[in-house]
DNA sequence: ATATATTGCGCAATCGTTTGCGCAAGAATT
DNA sequence: AATTCTTGCGCAAACGATTGCGCAATATAT
C-alpha cells in the first residue's frame, strides 16, 4: 500500500536542509546545532522515517549481523543454545540469523557462501553430521569473516572452538557411576562419525581404566540413529545380567533409554541406575529426577557469541579451543551399591 | 586478512568490459554474447567474485528475506515448526531470519521494527504472551511488509491467521475421554490471556456439554506458570477422588504432568488416563506412550510460509483465517472404563 | 583592525549493483 | 544504394545512506 518509504531525502526537503545535515542530525554529530537537530527529529518522527539497513551498510563495510548455521533444531540443547547466544548478540546490538542445514553437507556448504552474500559479520556453524572436512570455510576466510565452531565439531588447527569438556565430562561419569559402586555400567553413545562421541566414550573408558575397572565392548552402545536403541540395549540386558547402571551421553539418548526402562518395567534407580549428559530440562520431567553432568546451552551460546564478537571487533583471527566444564546435579537416579554381596561371603 | 572483496568492476577491468555488460553477462541476459558471458564467467570464477546481496537488494525493492519472530524457543514445537518453515522457505529461494523476543512485548515491537530496517519480504509472528493488541504490526501495513500470525495469536480482523483448530481440538478431547467412559476429568491449560488455552478451554467445556456430562471449575486446572502445577494437580486429586482421565493441552503440560503423576505412584492408564494435544514429539519417550491429539508443527511452519509466500507474490493483502485441523493418534494411555458399578448394583 | 578558531552546514563522492537508453557496426530488407 | 533491423555493448543514473572536505559566518584572540 504504502507509496514509497520515507527517505532522509525526503526529511531533507520538508525542513529545508541537505542530506548530510540530517543523516547527521540524527546520528547526533557534534556539527549540528541542538536547535537543528530536534527539528529534524520532530520531521523524521511525523514522517515515521526507518533507516535502510541496507544502503547504511552498503557503505559501512559491516552488516551487524551474526549468522548461526545448526544441523537441525533438535528439541534438545540447541533451543536453549540460541537462547543464549541472541542474548549475548542483542547486548552487542547484533542480529542473529539463524539457518539449518538439516545435518547435510551440501545444504551447510551453500549456506555459508550465503553467509558471503549477506556480508555476515561472523559466523557460527555448529558442524552437520556430514562434515568431514573444513575446507568450505576458506571462503569465509578469504571475505575476512571470523567463524567460531561449536558443539559439534571435528578436529582442526585453524578454527577457533567451543565445546564442552567432552572428554573429561564421560571421565568424571564413569567416576561417578564406579565411586557409587556400579562396577558393571553400559554407556550410550551417538554417532561415531561425530568428535563429541568420540570423546565422550574416550573420557567413559578412562574413567574405567583410571579405577582399574574393566569395561567390555559389549558394555558400550553405538547408535547411528535412535532406531537402533531398544535392540542394542535389549541385548547388553542379555549379554549383562548383572549390570547395575546405564550412561548416556546426550538427552535424546537419555529420554529414549528411560522410556525403554520403563517399558520394560526396570526401576529407576533401584534395578537399574542413570546417569546423563543433560543441559538440565529432560531430567527435571522425568521420574525419577535424573543425575546429570550438566552443561547448559544457554552458557556455552552466551560464551561463544562473546568469543565472536571479541573477534569481530578486534579483527583477531588468533585461534581458540575452549572447553567448558560441566557440573555435576545429582537428582537421584543413582542409587549406591555396596560391592556384590557373594564375593564377599565367598571369602 | 582478504584487502577488500571482489567486485564487478574488477572482473569489467580483468576482461576490459564495462561493469554494466558484466553484469549482464552474469545474468544471462540476452544482449550479450555467449563467448562475452564465457569469457566473463571464466574471469568471475577465477577471482572468485562473490555478488553483494546488500548492494543489489538496494536496488531491487525486495530482499529475499523473511522474518520469524518467536516468544521463545521452547523444546517443544517451536522447533520442528521452525523446520517446516524453513522448508518451504529455502524451496522458494527465500532465506529464513530467526528472532526471540522472549515473550516480551517491548521486544517484539522492537524487532517488528527492526523487520523493517532490515526491508524483510515479510514477518512470521508467534505472538508474545504480553501481546494484548497488534498496533505495533501497523509499521508494517505501512511499509507494506505482509504478516502471518501463527499459532500463538490473539482476536483480530485485519491479520492472517494460521492455527490449528483449537477449539475443535478441546472439544475432541472431551468427546474421546467421555466415549471411553471417563466422566470425570481434569483439563490442564495453560495461561489464559493466550487465545490458545481460553480456545481449548472452551472446546474441552464444549464437548462435556454436548454430552450432557458436567464438568465443575475445579475440574479445570489454568496454569500462568508451570510452578503451580503440582499444587494444582493435588488439589484437583482432592476435590475429585473419582478423578479418571487427565487431558493436557501442551506438550510442556503434558510432561510435567506425566512426571508429577509418575512421583506419585498414579499408575497410567490403569488408575488415571492421560490425553494430550501434541506435536507427537513427548508422547513417544514418555511410558506409556501418550495417546494425542497431533498437531504437526511441520506442517503448520510448511503451510505458513507457503502463505506468507504467496501474499509476498502476488501482493495481496486479503485477509485469512486458516485453522489446521488434529489428528487423533492412539497410543494407550487412554483406558476404556465402563460406567461406575456402584450406580449400576444400586438400581 | 587583522589574524585565527570555531560553529554549522552543504557539495559531492562513495559503497556495489542494476537497468533504461543510446549508439555504432554489421546484417537484412527494399 | 539507401533504409531499416538486429546485435552487442557502454554511459550514466539510480537505490539510500554516510562522510571527507570545503566554506561562509560568527566568535575569539592578538
Amino acid at each position: 500500500m504504502a507509496g514509497h518509504r520515507v527517505t532522509l531525502k525526503d526529511i531533507a526537503k520538508k525542513v529545508g536542509l541537505s542530506m548530510a545535515t540530517v543523516s547527521r542530525a540524527l546520528a547526533d554529530h557534534p556539527d549540528i546545532s541542538g536547535e537543528t537537530k530536534e527539528r529534524v527529529r520532530e520531521v523524521a518522527q511525523a514522517l515515521s522515517y526507518i533507516p535502510n539497513y541496507r544502503a547504511r551498510y552498503l557503505r559501512a563495510k559491516h552488516s551487524r549481523l551474526i549468522a548461526l548455521i545448526v544441523p537441525e533444531m533438535n528439541m534438545f540443547f540447541v533451543p536453549s543454545m540460541i537462547t543464549g547466544i541472541n542474548r549475548v548478540v542483542q547486548q552487542n546490538d547484533y542480529s542473529l540469523i539463524v539457518f539449518q542445514s538439516d545435518n547435510s553437507i551440501v545444504q551447510e556448504r551453500r549456506l555459508v557462501e550465503y553467509c558471503t552474500h549477506l556480508s555476515a559479520d561472523g559466523v557460527l556453524l555448529v558442524l552437520s553430521s556430514e562434515t568431514a572436512d573444513l575446507q568450505h570455510l576458506d571462503i569465509l576466510h578469504e571475505c575476512g569473516i571470523p567463524v567460531v565452531l561449536l558443539d559439534k565439531t571435528i578436529e582442526t588447527v585453524k578454527h577457533t572452538t567451543i565445546t564442552i569438556d567432552d572428554q573429561e565430562a564421560g571421565r568424571e561419569a564413569a567416576s561417578y557411576l564406579i565411586d557409587h559402586g556400579h562396577t558393571r555400567c553400559i554407556g550410550v553413545f551417538g554417532d561415531q562419525r561425530q568428535r563429541i562421541s568420540t570423546l565422550r566414550l574416550k573420557g567413559f573408558r578412562r574413567g574405567h581404566s583410571d579405577q582399574g575397572i574393566p569395561l567390555a565392548e559389549t558394555q558400550i552402545l553405538r547408535l547411528t540413529i535412535i532406531g537402533e536403541l531398544e535392540e542394542q540395549l535389549d541385548r547388553a540386558f542379555a549379554a549383562h545380567p548383572d549390570l547395575t547402571a546405564i550412561f548416556t551421553m546426550t538427552d535424546e539418548l537419555l529420554v529414549h533409554t528411560h522410556h525403554l526402562l520403563s517399558r520394560r518395567g526396570t526401576r529407576i534407580p533401584e534395578d537399574v541406575s542413570l546417569l546423563a549428559i543433560s543441559d538440565g530440562q529432560a531430567p527435571t520431567f522425568l521420574h525419577p529426577n535424573v543425575t546429570h553432568l550438566r552443561h547448559s546451552g544457554i552458557e556455552v551460546g552466551e560464551r561463544t557469541a562473546h568469543i565472536l564478537i571479541g573477534m569481530i571487533e578486534h579483527n583477531s583471527d588468533a585461534m581458540m579451543d575452549v572447553r567448558i566444564r560441566t557440573t555435576l546435579v545429582e537428582l537421584g537416579s543413582v542409587a549406591t551399591r555396596t560391592p556384590p554381596a557373594p564375593k564377599r561371603a565367598k571369602r
